[in-house]
This record gives structure tokens, sequence and C-alpha cells, in this order.
DNA sequence: GCACACTGTGTGCGCCATACACAGACCATA
DNA sequence: TATGGTCTGTGTATGGCGCACACAGTGTGC
């Protein structure tokens, strides 16, 4: 009963396959159709992404896609289970910090390579073999720490925000390397004038401070291991008091 | 020149009117246009607010909206700073964990009152006025500590990003309370099946734990708080190292 | 009082997701 | 081996969307 509540798309995913059937052999697999879609959105954002344009891509017509995918937000599921493959093996000589740090940093490249990742709308929580490979993989950089198993989803989904919501920050200039750099003057000539030190001393203050160059060309490596790292001594301190 | 370079929305949101001009009066004005849209978005979501449907709840053609407005996106910059009005106001007897903590309960219930918020697709960093003074309101929680205003913008986006995420993952089920339970236990379920042990140790693990009563109707308030404290306690360790 | 910039409006374009009916392909069964 | 039923890809059609553009009327600065 309950698998066929299972939304096709995830049964696809599964590789549950239906019995042998009468009709036609389909002509292609949700994969191929995960790959079109991946090359549309690598190259023009998630925008460039719909039904038509992607059965192009495949050479049929749009409406064969629905006998794969029985709506968008299929489409966009499949897109990133085939996005985000084998989570990171991690190194089970290094402590639980050095591997969330190296899973963090796996899922942040993952969102670097397709950053129309983070214009997906997320509708329900993943369910998907890798989405759900990427958890179980997350989880397990806490193995050998006294933190319960709910404390380590905790834990994990505080990083797994971390990682989006930096990226989130970085990629909302476009994804060409010199128009980061335009867009980021651009707005902080603007914040300089809007945000003037009588009504925005704070703000005023850190547009002072001049900017490191590292800082410069991007939400950098630098910058992101810090943050990453504060979030970390978050944990580390729960971990403490978990072991008192 | 810088003035001239400001989008029409951003000057129109700073109060940066044109001089008298010849023409027709105005019929209304964009802020008009943000109780209308909010409305519908209150609703039915941001798939809910289209620029017809907008222009109908104010009993005008579609097409008057772009005398106000050059695009859709900027719809969503008009509604943004409308939905957000004054940031909180920090109780300076409060130490900066106090501060920040208000803060960030100030803009979760922004967020609940108002979850498309969280659809609206980020195309630029925030200019507008009540943006600021959002932000400025964050960087002010830290005032009185050492950390240097580099230091309290991460600290705040940190805060800031953690919050935008975990109203994502709670928001990500559908706006009715008993819809939430529903999806959750359906969630539950799918994942119980599909998360075998022998597979995914840690989510089945986390799976075997039965859920606090607190914790099953909703992402609440004290988990909240739990995930925010370990954000914090990263924070309090960052300035503890920059007292030293 | 006049020129002209600005107003709200109507029409129309191209794109989108997707519902539906259809003709042909193929397997399980007889 | 024949056949029924189910599945395939396709063509057509619908309603919505954002928005470009031309127009007629309005009101201010000269």
């Amino acid at each position: 009963m309950d698998e066929n509540e299972l939304p096709r798309v995830l049964q696809q995913l599964w590789g549950i396959e239906g019995r042998s059937r009468p009709g036609p052999k389909p002509a292609f697999h949700i994969s191929d159709i995960a790959r079109a879609a991946i090359k549309l959105a690598d190259a023009g954002g998630l925008a460039a992404v719909s039904m038509s344009k992607v059965a192009a891509e495949l050479g049929f017509t749009t409406m064969s896609l629905y006998r794969y995918v029985d709506a968008k937000d299929d489409l966009y599921v499949v897109m990133l289970e085939h996005a985000f493959a084998e989570p990171p093996v991690l190194d089970p000589e290094l402590d639980w910090r050095g591997r969330i740090t190296a899973w963090a940093e796996a899922f942040r490249d993952g969102l670097r390579r397709h950053p129309w990742i983070l214009q997906i709308p997320i509708q329900e929580p993943p369910l998907s073999p890798n989405q759900l490979a990427w958890m179980e993989s997350g989880l397990d950089a806490f193995d050998g720490t006294p933190l319960t198993p709910q404390d380590r989803l905790s834990a994990m989904l505080l990083v797994n925000i971390y990682v989006r919501g930096t990226a989130q920050l970085t990629a909302n200039m476009l994804t060409e390397p010199d128009e980061v750099r335009v867009a980021d003057r651009l707005y902080t000539e603007r914040l300089t004038m809007l945000a003037t030190p009588d009504r925005f001393p704070g703000i005023a203050a850190t547009l002072e401070q001049p900017l490191d160059e590292g800082y410069a060309g991007d939400f950098d490596a630098a910058e992101f291991g810090f943050g990453l790292n504060t979030v970390l001594d978050g944990i580390h301190t729960r971990i403490t008091r978990a072991t008192r």
C-alpha cells in the first residue's frame, strides 16, 4: 500500500521498476531528462529550463516529457538528484570537525558547479537516494561524538543551512566573475551613499573598514571557512556540554 | 551622477521625490501596490501575486502598474520592504546575546507572518530603507563587544542565515497547521521505508528516537532556540578569542 | 495659452505549464 | 499465433503570464 503512495518520480529514482508491461518501449530514461535539463540550467540558469526546451534538447516533443515526469516540480527533483551525485567519502582518520568540514566543502562545491540549485523552490523534504546519501554522510561525520541522533541531525542541518546560506549570498550576483566584481563595487557605492553614518552607524563602520583583497573578489574560501568555524565552535560547545 | 543610477524603485522607497512635474497626478502610490500584493500573497502564496491580479485588486489595469514599477522583480522589492516594517527596538539593558536573540525572533516572526518572503528569488543584496534598518539593528546588537565591524557583519549574517534556513525548513510544508502534521507524518513514514538501517544507519537511528511531543507539531520555538544558541555559542567563542 | 512630459488604457506578442484525444507499438494471454 | 488492452509519443488547444508599444487625455512650467 505504501509503495503505491510513493510519487512516480521517487519510484523511478529508487529504481523500483514496474513489471514488464505492454505497450511501446520508452524511448529514453529520466536520467536523460536530467542530463538535458542540467545542461540547460548550467548554461542559462534555472530560467532556461522549460519543458519545451528540455524536450527539444532531447529531440522529442514537449508533451513526451510528461510520460516520465508528472509535473515541472518533478523535473526539479530529478535535476537535483543527478546534480548531486555521490556524497564525499569521509576520511575516518579525521575527527568530526575535519569530516563535517570536508562534507561542507563538498556540498559547497556542488552548489558552485550548479548555482541554479539555489533557485529551485523547495517544496518537500528530500527523499531521493542521493539526497538521503548526503544526509547520511553528514550525520556520519559525527560518529564518535556523544551527540544524540537528534543532536546530530540538528548539527548537520546547521551546517547544511550555513552552506546554502552563504552560497545564496554569493550567488546573488550573477555567474561571471567579472560581473561579481562590478556588482559588488556598485553595491558598495550605493550602500555608502544611502547608509549615512548618522542613521546607520553600524553599516557605515563596516564600509569604512578597507576590504581585504581576499574578500573583494568573492565571499571566498577564507571567509567561508571562518564562518563555518564559528558554526563548528558552537557545535563543539554543545559536544563539550554533552560530554560533561 | 550616482543618483541617476539608482533604480526607480529605490528612489521611490527612499522618498527621493522628483520635482513637480507636468502631466496627470498619479492615481496611487507604490505603497498601495505593496499592500495589495501582500494581501494576495498572504492569502495565496507568492504564486497568487501577478501583475494583473495586483492591478485588479487596486481597481486598475495591469499595465498601469508599470508606471510605478519597472518589472515584476521590483514588485518583490516593494513587497519585501513593506512586509518588514521597523526592526525591533533592542533593549540596551540586555547583553549582545539577549539583543541578537530578540532580533532573530523578530525576524522569525516576520517570516512566519509572511511565509511567501522565503519564496522570493533573491537577486540583489538589500538597499531599501527598512532592509538597511534591519541590518543596522542586527549590527548594533553587537555593540559593546570587541568584535570588529567585519566580524559583526559576519555574525549578523550568520544569525540571519540561520533564521532564514530554519524558516525554510518548516515552511516547506504548507501553511495549515494540520497539513504540517500530515505532511510530517507522511514524510516520516516514507523515510522509514526508504532509509533502511543497513544503507542509512544514521538516518535510521534518528528515526528510531521517539519524537518529542514538542517537536512533532512544528520546528517549534524550543528547537529554534536550541539551534540558535548553538550558533550564538560559536559567536561567543569568537568574542572570547577577540577579548584575549 | 501653449508645449510637452506624463498618466492610465487597449491591444497584442511570445512564452509557459499542461489537459486531452489520438494513432501506433508491444506484451500477456488465449 | 492472434488479439485485447495498455502504454507510447504526438498534435492541438487553453488559460495564464510578463511586458512592449501606441494612444488619448491631463496638468504643470514656461
